[in-house]
DNA sequence: CTTGATAGTGAACAAGTGTGCACTGATGTG
DNA sequence: CACATCAGTGCACACTTGTTCACTATCAAG
């Protein structure tokens, strides 16, 4: 699961045969998104300081500036990141849902196991998401917009929506993200060994869902 | 607005006869408060300083511990007083109900009022309810998850709601609660002067409050 | 009027911060 | 093979941080 901390020199110097310089310089890149939403796990962007980020990488801080010309930048590259596993989750929830016709259940479900599997990017995206400065969280909210873009893109191809417009597939979406992002919230703060309370969270979450359904069906009708 | 810096120690010579010690230290305390309020417009609770925090207020670092045994401590404090406003919200949002039949809008009304008087509280319990760190996070969501207990109490009285079971009650208030919150950081977020921006969130919140009514009152007709 | 309590002061401390600079040694290139 | 590139080093600097301690000046109570 590629927690712990492992120290990019010795992990160079073991690899290093036939490594070109390009392919390193990547690693340790690496290292430090790594280091830092390692650290990120129970803190905050703003109180990440550069020192312990290239302590906890295995590398020296004036080094950091080789690769990030501040913490901003580095925030950004972890927005990248997580924001990158969030489109594989939907990328993958496209997929189950293909072979399931109950299409809440089995996108609820992909939610959950994503989630569990990537904690920290979606730990991160949460947390960042309000209390991030400035840029990072500029970044994410420009990220979810575009995110609940395309995801009322997908809605409108369901038949019961193809008729649907522009402006109330984007509400709906909306709800549907807004929920989902809180399922996330509560999934990441619930100790991860408790299955029972993830079971019940999954059940709200796939109640909330069918509630906007329903609302969403009748407010259209209505008007 | 009570905006702006003012130094307690200058504020508490001028206004020095009559006063009571304890309402002067009742008065730094608050000045304290104030402070990091202020400080906290752009920023983290896990990022601002003691030293600022007692600089803002106009005293020296070292009196900061004759108030609050730490920065948490600080953060339980602003915590109580964000909560108080919100519950004042409520207050102020029941009265105006009784007045005006359109229990949505009239609410919507006040919400938006409320958040614009006391935009520092609302944010502050915004930003560290995700990004919070230990003790202040928890104590925002048992207020959080308290508040939302006494929504669903409310709702109950309602006519229409009258023999709803406790978790559907509940379950809407939380709906209610997650939307609102919602559009209390969607205001935070935008720029004071942007009035036209302001209606577009308030109209989207009506807007999804409706949904959750329609939503709900189906969900139950179909069970 | 005296005296004990206490809110606020100011100097000092060790520890941690971001960043500048000259460096080294392996790597890719002509 | 010689040489330039550049990821990573190590030292240095000036600051900021939380907390300690002995202190002063004022208020409340005897």
């Amino acid at each position: 699961m590629s927690r712990g901390k492992v120290d990019v020199r010795t992990l160079n110097v073991v690899t290093a045969e036939q490594t070109t310089r390009q392919e390193r310089k990547q690693r340790t890149r690496q290292a430090l998104v790594d280091a830092a939403l390692r650290l990120l796990t129970d803190r905050n962007l703003a109180s990440l300081s550069l020192r312990e980020v290239t302590k906890e990488a295995g590398i020296v801080p004036t080094a950091f500036y080789r690769h990030f010309a501040s913490m901003d930048d580095l925030g950004i590259a972890l927005v990248d990141e997580s924001m990158r596993t969030l489109r594989r989750m939907v990328r993958e929830a496209r997929k189950n849902r293909s072979s399931s016709e109950d299409v809440i259940r089995s996108s609820v479900q992909t939610l959950y196991s994503q989630v569990r599997t990537n904690e920290d990017h979606f730990r991160f995206l949460m947390r960042e998401r309000y209390a991030g400065t400035g840029r990072v969280r500029a970044a994410i909210a420009t990220e979810l917009r575009l995110f609940a873009s395309e995801l009322a893109v997908d809605l409108g191809r369901f038949d019961e929506m193809r008729a649907w417009s522009a402006e109330d597939l984007r509400m709906m979406a909306d709800l549907i993200v807004t929920a989902m992002l809180g399922t996330v919230m509560e999934l990441v703060d619930v100790d991860t060994a408790d299955r029972e309370a993830d079971m019940e969270i999954i059940r709200q979450a796939r109640k909330r869902l069918r509630l906007i359904v329903i609302g969403v069906a009748g407010w259209r009708s209505e008007a």
